[in-house]
DNA sequence: TAACTCCTTAACAATTCCTTAATGGCTACG
DNA sequence: CGTAGCCATTAAGGAATTGTTAAGGAGTTA
């Protein structure tokens, strides 16, 4: 995702160090690719044509699958202007060109190492191939995404937060309803049916005579 | 507080910021200004007439109600040899000369944003087929521009900064209000109704029982 | 001061969501 | 087989939340 001077060059480079890369040739292409492919490291030139790198940048920190995304900027000397720019969008480092092939490695290598982007808020669960994101509400499923009420988001995430455990709807409606709210228990049981509806009824199975609980395999 | 070549082209650009600028044309000068009017941010060049920069820095860090001010040297690349006796006399920033106004702009943006909580102000968002223009309040859509108010524009902008995000009533009114403003949460309503009316329909959707968000697929 | 824009509030309409209740299916067990 | 117990599913009414409009006030400009 740079000028195409340099996109051979890295993408040689980073294919002889074992990673696999998709190139693109403006900032458009780039979120497309991201979308689609959701890469673990996104190199960004800052000046590319139809869209700066900045604007990029931002896009694609937006996506909610790519929050734990690498995001790097490549750049001129002459550009260097725009490197708090870089960091206001939520890249995570900013190169000089040019850089040489080793010291470009190294600092790659180097992101990956540094796994302090793991320790990650509880804004998110990604678990099987479901992610649910907290911030925005909604449940990532294949690309696809969907938007839960209130009550059946709460219910899926709380569900999620403790795989395989079985849940009595008591113990929902404890913690998801309130401990001074009374309502029938069977209402667990129509959110349960709604949110299996949403995403498909792998995710979620009943336990009879006790209660439900989130699949993982 | 710099050499006369660059002090009309720093105050001008520093005031269409929206800066309250005071210019000295040597050390003294700025020592008495600096004590006048407690400044938040001091620019000094290093080669300054009767005193250089680096004992203009240390007379003015040594005033007590200066601790807080953040102090900038100015410099051109042949004199960089001063750098370590800028931070020696505790300077917060280093910028070379010659600089282009946007990037002096976004350092000296940055150097506030390090210390107090305000938010990224970048001047421009581009999203999806919007472009919000903060220095004319102004919205782009498809070749239409669209003149929003300032509670309108502000609440647009402040969603759009984070995509997909969903934020409460009250988190807006606590970022684009105020934490001293007691107004209503249904006048978030009102504005959005406003917004949507202005813009369409698409680019904010509410999700119920929680807030409202900016939406990026 | 008049004319204007913008902000806030209030009232009512519209909509979505939640809860309940009713019905039917499935399984276990006598 | 029949029955009891538990769950799935559906639909309907009501509760809660949001949409929409309008009016008045604050502040601004001519």
């Amino acid at each position: 995702m740079m000028k195409n001077l340099s996109l051979s060059f890295l993408k040689y480079n980073l294919e002889k160090q074992g990673y696999e890369v998709k190139t693109a040739s403006d900032g458009f292409q780039a979120v497309e690719i991201a979308k689609k492919f959701h890469p673990d490291l996104v190199l960004l030139d800052i000046m590319m044509p139809k869209m700066d790198g900045v604007e990029t940048c931002r896009l694609i920190r937006a996506m909610p699958e790519m929050v734990n995304t690498f995001i790097v900027f490549l750049t001129a000397r002459a550009e260097e202007y725009s490197e708090v720019a870089a960091f206001d969008v939520g890249a995570d480092d900013y190169i000089l060109k040019p850089i040489k092939p080793r010291a470009l490695m190294s600092r790659i290598s180097a992101l990956f190492r540094r796994d302090s982007k793991k320790e990650n808020t509880s804004a998110q669960i990604k678990i099987g191939d479901l992610l649910i994101d907290r911030t925005s509400y909604t449940i990532h499923v294949k690309d696809k995404e969907i938007s839960l009420p209130k009550k059946e988001f709460e219910l899926l995430y709380f569900l999620a937060q403790s795989p395989n455990k079985v849940f009595s709807r008591d113990d929902l409606l404890q913690n998801i309803w309130g401990a001074d709210v009374y309502v029938l228990a069977r209402t667990v049981d129509v959110h349960i049916r709604k949110v299996r509806e949403k995403i498909g009824d792998d995710y979620i199975s009943t336990v009879k005579g006790v209660g439900y609980k989130f699949n993982l395999n």
